[in-house]
DNA sequence: GTCTATATTATGATAGAC
DNA sequence: GTCTATCATAATATAGAC
């Protein structure tokens, strides 16, 4: 034990750990929200490693919001691979599902963007152009592939399926406490983020007992 | 111009003032995001007028959600009142075009819940009290009467519901600056305004040309 | 009722010891 | 690389003059 450190933290893990931490927070209460002193304090480090790892707040911010879209890029890579699935509405389904499910584990996307996607500034430029667009124009690719497929049928702007699709997959989780309070009931119980996404996909793809664009 | 106080705001006049600003800065900073002095700024009194007028800042933000709902629960009401509606596709469309708007006019709401319905507090708990469970059963009761009356045909709970609606509304209102710098399209553009009340009109009734539960 | 001045605290960032 | 101590600023709230 004494040999190494191996036991201990490897040094330079406290970088991480306050990335951590600085996600958790700026998720849950914002970023006006969040001190440097609260993230150092979850992170269980000294509040002026944040200044020396980090810089300024700001980068701090950046760089834990790079991080969370680290995911969400990796599960969206899988979806466009698979895009050639949107072919029927099962696959399509399928897709939404898995959507749903990943919003439910990760709520932080959605708890980032509305913080900052409200207001002009230098944050809301800089996530919008570096993580919203990739997303928006991913999405703009898979419904233009459902459209030429017949999968959707939609006669609207492509920007407002992207806050449709947005809105009703993100807000009840992004709203998790107030949810709770509202109903009593969990979002992020599996059963409930089940029949989420059942609600979504009724939305989008209508009811499966007679599906409007039968195939 | 001398006699009488008819030419200057009448007494007071400044309580209305620094309530009408801090609903403003509320909905577009977020509670952490505004200061008080800021909000006196906006109102071009002297911050020394808040503490005298509202006590604390919380009871300021209190007192401007109160102020936006209020304009809701006349909205609601009127809904409400022309509930009957919902016997057919059309009426319900209409409702659902109605909401859009409003909430296209009036974004503080979706701005003022957002803010604080994600995460555990006072301020939570008590506009989820106050105003959102008030909203939240009277959707629940229209839903049951399109559900009623096959308007609506959806077999999971109303507060997925609720969530969808919010959702597939309110977004794009509230990431109007995200919406922007995206597309370069303002929300609040009449005409986008009625293609996203069309939209959602599609996603939750069906599209207009087969409709789903024709009638 | 409105303003000026100030007390108090919290925050972001820096300097420097170890 | 990590911590302590501190500075400078900005914020909420209060006291009291007018």
């Amino acid at each position: 034990m004494a040999r190494g450190a191996a036991a201990k933290e490897p040094a330079g893990d406290r970088r991480e750990r306050i990335l951590r931490a600085a996600l958790a927070a700026f998720a849950q209460n914002g970023f006006d929200g969040s001190s440097t002193r609260d993230i150092a304090a979850r992170a269980g480090v000294n509040h002026g490693l944040i200044p020396y790892y980090f810089g300024t707040k700001q980068k701090l911010w950046q760089a834990a919001v790079d991080l969370a879209f680290g995911d969400m890029k990796a599960g969206l890579d899988m979806l466009l691979a698979d895009a050639s699935i949107t072919s029927d509405r099962e696959r399509a389904a399928q897709l939404i599902h898995a959507h749903v499910h990943f919003v439910a584990r990760h709520p932080e996307f959605v708890r980032l963007m509305h913080d900052e996607g409200k207001r002009r500034g230098a944050r809301m430029r800089w996530i919008v152009d570096r993580h919203v667009k990739p997303l928006y124009e991913a999405l703009a690719t898979l419904l233009e592939r459902g459209r030429q497929q017949h999968t959707l049928k939609f006669d609207f702007a492509p920007l407002h399926f992207f806050y449709l699709v947005a809105g009703s997959v993100g807000v009840i989780f992004h709203q998790a406490e107030e949810c709770k309070r509202l109903s009593g009931v969990d979002p992020f119980d599996p059963a409930v983020v089940e029949e989420h996404a059942r609600a979504v996909t009724w939305m989008l793809l209508g009811p499966p007992d007679e599906p409007a664009t039968a195939d």
